[in-house]
DNA sequence: CCAGTTTTCACCCAAACGGGTGACGACAAC
DNA sequence: GTTGTCGTCACCCGTTTGGGTGAAAACTGG
């Protein structure tokens, strides 16, 4: 993205530079308006380049910042891995207390804990965390 | 998008014609000159604005094979890509409905709709299909 | 203009989930 | 032996979610 702001502005540069050139030899005035007009679709061409990259941003919130210090707290146990892997391919509950040979309240016991350390209040967060986090692929 | 292209493309059509009924009649040259600068700069910044979707979207190489064939079915339209995207942040349904500024109501149908699409149960199973077919980062 | 799609919203109902609390056996570490 | 962690399980209660059905408004493409 920033490549190609660069690459915009070098080749501006580049047509000022001619403009310039042009204009201090032999220019008829019908060659310096083309130029001028040419210098100015460049410039406005660069100008929308911009302004389409600012309008179209204002999404995302997402900062990968204070989640790795979340993951030197958040040390999980054995089963509570477990869980959260196939928490992650979005078996409920039944399912995993299936897998595990466990009860189903069991399951949600190990997901309660894993919810505190994640510092999230639902399975969907935990998922998204735990792949931010590069603790489940 | 395509309703943006149009609305462009009539402002350039005005632009046109404003230019067009200007030089008609009492304009100097000066004025005409000025008039071709504008023009060309509104062009240019409309092409901009165009170039730089256009260079925005050609990313995804991967091909995950068998999904691929589950994402030509799955046409998402722009509102359920967004509620996509909320729900693979882990939002539940009532954030969702706040973000977007719809109904809780309105966020189940289109979620019940994107369950459809990609054969899921789950918000959680969606969220992960959704990474893995890549709709979402 | 008409047919189709998209987006919006409502209602009902059952299942799943999340949070709180309490408890018991096993096992390791101090 | 006491402490601490881990894994197991239960109960209650309120919220969230998923599934079914219906429908109106807005936009889209012929």
């Amino acid at each position: 993205m920033l490549s190609i702001i660069l690459r915009y502005g070098a080749l501006l540069a580049v047509f000022l530079i001619a403009v310039e050139t042009a204009q201090r030899s032999y220019m008829t005035n019908v060659d310096r308006f083309d130029m001028y007009l040419a210098l100015v679709a460049g410039a406005f061409l660069l100008l929308g380049v911009l302004l389409a990259n600012k309008l179209r941003k204002p999404a995302e919130p997402e900062d990968n910042k204070a989640h790795l210090s979340v993951l030197d707290r958040a040390d999980f146990s054995e089963r509570e891995l477990e869980v959260l892997l196939f928490l992650c391919h979005g078996y409920p509950n039944s399912e995993i207390a299936d897998q595990l040979g466990i009860s189903g309240n069991t399951v949600k016991t190990h997901l309660k804990n894993i919810y505190g350390k994640l510092g999230v209040t639902n399975r969907t967060q935990a998922a998204a965390e735990a792949k931010l986090l590069k603790i489940v692929g």
